[in-house]
DNA sequence: TATGAATGAGAATTCATTCAT
DNA sequence: CATGAATGAATTCTCATTCAT
């Protein structure tokens, strides 16, 4: 039953990256979408508010899957810095590899409203956090400067990050995106240490 | 002539600033742009041929003033070390000094159509340039590593800037943004060295 | 198993008069009405055609009741006067005890389809017919005027009376309406002798 | 140009009345009512907020037109009597010669939410109060009762015309409305007196 | 009998843009 | 140059009804 309800739910995710990624998201009405889920119109509705939670939720879902990723990665990385480079590689890799999320995260979702960001925000929020733990642990192993902001580092590090990532699509993905972790971490670090 | 036509098309400039930064990207009509403006509706449309090209201008003129005041700095900096700092500086005490600037940029701005964005995205190239034309000084004068990808490296700072200016804003403007320029400049400058 | 159908059905009718008294008639869905009898939303179809049956049922059941308590106190009632008192007080003092059929009956029902308030009309037509009736007899008994149009006159008779108990409910029924009984017969009888 | 806007806004109120009429009030679109008006859609936002801005619009302008020939007549009419009959003459008579008002006042202007009937109520109200202003005057002249409660008579009067009203519609009009005025309004000066 | 998930038709409203004055 | 009334395309969401289980 539940299972069933979840089934669903995730096949309307699914075909909501795949509108959007190849409508944009102005042309991903939501008759678009349930076509492509194969479901009517109003069955989008019995698992979603609105529109809009369609894409909360989404976004939601998909940065849940990569903090995941990242969470198990850390319990294996050794040093502070081993785990940053986890981080920027599993960023990296997993956008690179799945570009379709990749095209919605960095450019269709952010042209949404002040009220679907903020929203969106959140999801961002735990892994900003996790960027800022990784940076206290340095601090403690001692292979971080101590007079770090760490607010304001984690800031300078994500931002980066993203950056780096948007252009690549904007370029149209002319190069490898995964191989920019080795220079991207570097750079940080020296900036860390 | 020509410079009633210019009066009239900065009027409207400025109205359009103002109205987004009260009433957000989706609420800003043109109708609502025009009353501001002290013109009629159809009266935009002498100067602008569509509303798109109202914002484009917008974020071309605004931002060709920063660029303006970058390089007015430039030619005054010694080192390239030097140039970045003022680069940094400029960037956040001139939005830090006009939060309607800001607030428009780094929020509103951004949840505009694929198409506008990527007109906006031009005005933002020659500020990219500048900076990696500091980083190329900078290896000339050795002072920044001769290893450095300069592409991949403006991205970073850019990025990284970029997501300190909308942090603020997010946060309310609770903090100096302009207190934040020593730090963030030294962890680029020990990235770069 | 008749029984246990009647007794289901008698359930649907007396959530919907509940939903549609708490709800208003635009508020009160099919899914609104099953939840309240305790069934699901296609149960209800096994008893009813279409929603609009609910409501013919509803005001049928109900209206049925009224007259059939007119008709129990036609057989002690002495004069034709005598009648129309009774049929009025009834009439007021029912409603005035069911404020939420007063309610539904006078207000919510008829901002419904043409279609469904013929079939209403339908129901009110045996009522209306016992208003003639009356008058009917008052003309033999020679009590009430042998010139009277008994059709135009068991609708100024029945507007009249509606229009008393819409006119308490709107004013949020802050007087007795029975207490108005005496004054509209009153009023009833110097026409009709 | 104020007469041209009003010359408008009553082409708009003319094909309410028309389309309602014809089609019933739920199968009156907007677009429909701007085809029949010969404008745009978006043309009658410019002329009313919302779809049932015209609906009280309407009857407002209908019902005012009537109160007004009210008026007229009372300067002339000699005793509440004959200012009674005068009342009902008009309202029968208005009603017979414009069915489509008729119509949409009796049958289709009443199947509207309660929010719309609240707004309606407030043009019925001044029509209800001249009633109650001839019972006064007639017991001022001691034509009629001293004992007279105005308030429940004037609903007596009022709910009994209206309903003679819609059973003359809803029986498909087969005799004539203004032949009724006369056993009409006896029956209620005998009540009176 | 009973369920309740799924269906899909249907309509009000906004707002960028035009063009007659 | 300037006006602003008029245009009309375009899309979300609701809810009565069905039917596989």
């Amino acid at each position: 039953m539940t299972s069933r309800k979840q089934e669903k739910f995730e096949m309307i995710l699914d075909a909501a990256e795949k509108v959007i990624a190849e409508n944009g998201f102005h042309g991903s009405q939501v008759s678009k979408i349930a076509k492509e889920a194969g479901v009517a119109d109003g069955t989008i509705y019995l698992y979603f508010k609105k529109k809009e939670d369609i894409l909360i939720s989404l976004f939601e879902d998909r940065l849940g899957k990569l903090v995941a990723l990242f969470n198990a990665s850390m319990l294996e990385s050794g040093t502070a810095a081993e785990a940053l480079y986890k981080v920027c590689e599993i960023h990296f890799t997993q956008l690179e590899q799945n570009v379709n999320l990749a095209y919605v995260t960095q450019i269709e979702l952010r042209q949404s409203s002040l009220e679907l960001r903020k929203a969106i925000g959140l999801s961002v929020k735990p892994y900003i956090q996790l960027i800022e733990h990784i940076l206290k642990r340095g601090i403690e192993e001692q292979s971080f400067r101590s007079d770090l902001d760490t607010k304001l580092t984690r800031q300078l590090i994500f931002g980066a990050m993203d950056e780096v990532v948007t252009s690549w699509l904007i370029s149209g993905r002319k190069y490898s995106l995964s191989a920019q972790v080795d220079r991207t971490v570097d750079f940080f670090l020296r900036g860390l240490k």
